[in-house]
DNA sequence: GGTTGCTATGCGCCTAGTTGCATAGTAGCC
DNA sequence: GGCTACTATGCAACTAGGCGCATAGCAACC
């Protein structure tokens, strides 16, 4: 399981509440570990539980108190075995393609919308990270380290993105032409 | 929900037991849905109960006797459905990508060897798909219908692999230099 | 006679993740 | 006063999937 581990990167990066680490997981890191708060919230208790985060009450004024998270030792000596451990590459998993295995027996306009709606879909999310990767990595053969290690994944997104695009427009060309002969 | 629905379009082409689904599913559609014979066993048990497909006892010589499942009307009408209704494009999911965020905080050494582990595994998966891209498609130019289909899935598979292996050499050329330097 | 391997079925428990809902304070707007 | 929006927390029920285990017939080999 990786949320718990994605939720202790982001803490040792700097300590946080719930809610922003729900906003954090909106933005950066949920690009390639989607979690909700409802899950967030859940998981930071059973850390609590293992020891891997300490909570903090902080009061605040103007809004709701917040229970501030931190990283324990135990918390990044867990981090720390889990990313040593091996873990099996995540086997593809495309509603996509099932859908396009299963063209031939239903609508076929309807699988050619769905590709133009996902093409779509991975235009918006390239063009985003496009923007975060001009914006705050503008030379990246300077960097080291952490900030690196930031742009490297980045790239992993720029690439599933594009890649998933090209499919896309392969599978447009190829059915339409299809459909037209 | 997908799994139903791939089992329906493997149905389609042919009907067959669970035993058989799942060596299927290990061949073919399971390169881009992969389900445990356990899954489906379950899976087509709860599919008879909504009547998408019916059950088959078939007594064999020489072996176990089987269950044969064969695809319905309503079946064929819900693969038919849910080919139209659109799905959220899923979102991407990666182990590493936390693992390489990490990596400050831990081993860097350790995850170098893990993103080698994850290269090789895509370089192999990429090689399978490649020997049946050649094999079984000489001619993708002449492809129509159901057996385009079929090849423009697999396509999917090489470019992912494609992409996820020129991914995990960008990161080793990154991590390599940033430790040598 | 014993072991291994293939065909064939399935249960039970657990984890992870999703969906929907509930609560509650503050602040700004109309 | 009522509405909307943001901050902040969380529970309950459900779905999907994974892991381990169990059963059992038949064939081939040693």
């Amino acid at each position: 399981m990786a949320l718990e581990h994605a939720i202790l990167v982001s803490l040792e990066e700097r300590a946080g509440s719930g809610y922003e680490l729900a906003r954090r997981f909106d933005r950066s890191i949920g690009f390639f570990w989607a979690a909700s708060h409802q899950q967030i919230y859940r998981t930071l208790k059973r850390m609590v539980e293992r020891g891997w985060v300490t909570v903090e009450d902080v009061a605040q004024e103007g809004r709701p108190d917040k229970k501030v998270y931190r990283a324990t030792d135990g918390g990044r000596a867990e981090l720390t075995r889990w990313i040593a451990e091996p873990t099996e590459p995540a086997t593809m998993r495309s509603e996509l393609a099932v859908k396009i295995r299963g063209a031939s027996l239903g609508d076929t306009d309807a699988v050619i919308d769905e590709i133009a709606r996902h093409r779509a879909h991975h235009a918006e999310r390239l063009d985003v990270y496009r923007v975060i990767e001009k914006r705050d990595f503008p030379d990246p053969a300077s960097l080291r380290g952490q900030r690196l290690h930031q742009y490297l994944v980045l790239r992993g997104g720029i690439r599933a993105e594009q890649g998933q695009l090209d499919w896309c427009d392969e599978l447009l060309d190829a059915l339409n032409s299809d459909r037209d002969s």
